[in-house]
RNA sequence: GGAGGCUUCGCCUAGUCCGGUCUAUGGCGCCGCACUGCUAAUGCGGUUUGGGUUUUGGCCCAUCCCGGGUUCAAAUCCCGGAGCCUCCGCCA
């Protein structure tokens, strides 16, 4: 959620922000309302509360002839501040419930417009060439033994596949590689759970208009996150964090879970988009007045990956009506996919600024000691499905063999190319 | 799935049986000041968090895992729930 000091102090600001990403602005003086609604009852309700417990000392203290009348008085009062209690209760909810529903505050960099409007910041690595006729991931997939959509489909539906042979080799090597360089950079890796309660989906926003994304496990009040970013942000809520050293940055590993509902003949081919997938996520907690250079951070980091598996891509910033409710600004990073003719996304980073954690009550003390809620920002190193599809792709070769990049190598036993029928067994 | 125990202001802890200056005790840690040639030690003071209000000095309210209830009054009594621990059962 937003800073209602914010709201308060600058609602011109929020109001911009709501017509930016084409959301309604009458929600900002809605807030407004309910936050002087509150406060007055808050006022009402604490007034009443010390009055009663100064009539409550003087039960105490009353002789046995004045007891009764006091006692009286003392009563009344209760019932005063029971009723004052539930007005409190009912503008809090009433505050809460206009609070939630405003999306963070765009940054002012944010270029304007919906999903066409994103603008290229950078094109790195030349668009590859082919003197044969591409195939598409799913063709070079299935023939490498790679990837099995068939029988994903007769297990568990449309939209799941099985990896075998040098495709689930690759999944680990794109695990490996990830989670290495993530070691290297100085984040904490770990491994997240999939299943979060819902004060952890609500919290990182992912629960209101966009609910129809997430897999709900109605008999235990669970979700199946749809990135770990979920998990990762809710681990450390409720706690004040030690950031005097700089940002906490974790690399975590889950599984990712979506419905899909809006997607229905977009992308039925292949493991482009599917109901569940594997992903190596970039988690930063950092100091407000850091995160727009640690946005950049992850961005360069999730760059590198990319250029360490030899994919061209773009880098694209994100128009102010694309960006997800608790991003301030996103950036996402679309790899070349040769039979598309196009660049599709794989990667994306988000600066959720204090929305987040405010939420979720995560803070850290500033320079004076005080606590501030921090900054979070998310970032993907590695959706391992799509990956695989773009390098599978991009790397393919006129007789159906597939280039190995030199730093996915080490971890796909020493080959330098798949190819159908291989041996999987590593080289001396 | 069954039985029992635990949860107090950073950490540890007193208090809960028997409701009322609990406006929460003590220790550790931390901050400030004093003493000291320096260090150490010692002494004094401070040290939960959130909200409201403010003449910026404060003042008020809430907060003892969470939610209800009883009562004029709840850390304390009653009911429900969560988390953690131990034992049994089951299980990779």
């Amino acid at each position: 959620m937003i800073d209602l000091r914010l709201v308060r102090e600058n609602p011109d600001l929020v109001r911009a922000s709501q017509r930016a990403r084409g959301a309604d602005e009458s929600r900002v003086d809605a807030l407004l309302a309910a936050d002087a609604e509150r406060r007055a009852a808050v006022h009402r309700a604490d007034q009443l509360r010390a009055e009663q417990k100064s009539a409550s000392q003087a039960v105490k203290k009353a002789t046995p002839e004045e007891r009764p009348a006091v006692l009286e008085r003392a009563k009344a009062l209760s019932a005063e501040v029971k009723a004052a209690e539930d007005a409190t209760r009912a503008a809090d909810e009433a505050l809460r419930a206009a609070h939630l529903v405003i999306a963070n505050v765009v940054a002012p960099e944010v270029p304007p417009g919906g999903e066409d409007d994103a603008v290229t910041i950078r094109t790195v690595g030349d668009v590859p060439s082919y003197d044969f006729e591409v195939r598409d991931h799913l063709d070079i997939g299935t023939a490498l033994g790679a990837i099995d959509m068939e029988r994903g489909a007769k297990v568990s539906g449309a939209r799941f596949y099985f990896l075998t042979g040098p495709g689930a080799l690759l999944e680990f090597a794109l695990a490996q590689l990830a989670i290495t360089r993530a070691v290297a950079a100085g984040f904490t890796p770990v491994v997240a759970p999939a299943l979060v309660g819902p004060k952890a989906m609500e919290g990182t926003g992912f629960l209101g208009e966009h609910d129809e994304e997430v897999y709900r496990i109605e008999r235990d009040d669970l979700y199946l996150v749809g990135t770990s970013e979920v998990a990762l942000a809710g681990m450390h809520a409720d706690e004040v964090l030690d950031l005097s050293a700089g940002p906490k940055r974790y690399a975590g590993w889950s599984s990712c879970f979506r419905r899909e509902a809006g997607s229905y003949g977009k992308d039925t081919k292949g493991i482009i988009r599917v109901h569940w997938f594997d992903k190596v996520e970039m988690f930063s907690f950092c100091a407000p007045e850091d995160a727009e250079a640690e946005h950049l951070r992850l961005l360069q980091w999730e760059e590198e990956f990319l250029q360490a598996l030899e994919l061209p891509y773009r880098v694209v910033d994100i128009a102010a009506g694309d960006l997800g409710t608790s991003a301030a600004r996103k950036f996402d990073i679309e790899a070349w996919f040769p039979t598309q003719g196009t660049y599709r996304e794989l990667t994306s980073t988000s600066d959720c600024t204090t929305f987040q954690a405010r939420r979720l009550s995560i803070r850290s003390r500033d320079a004076d000691g005080r606590p501030q809620t921090v900054a979070t920002l998310n970032g993907t190193l590695c959706a391992i499905a799509r990956t695989i599809a773009c390098l599978l792709e991009v790397h393919q070769q006129a007789d159906g063999s597939v280039h190995v990049p030199v730093a996915l190598r080490p971890w796909l036993g020493g080959h330098a190319v798949l190819r159908p029928g291989m041996s999987l067994v590593p080289t001396a």
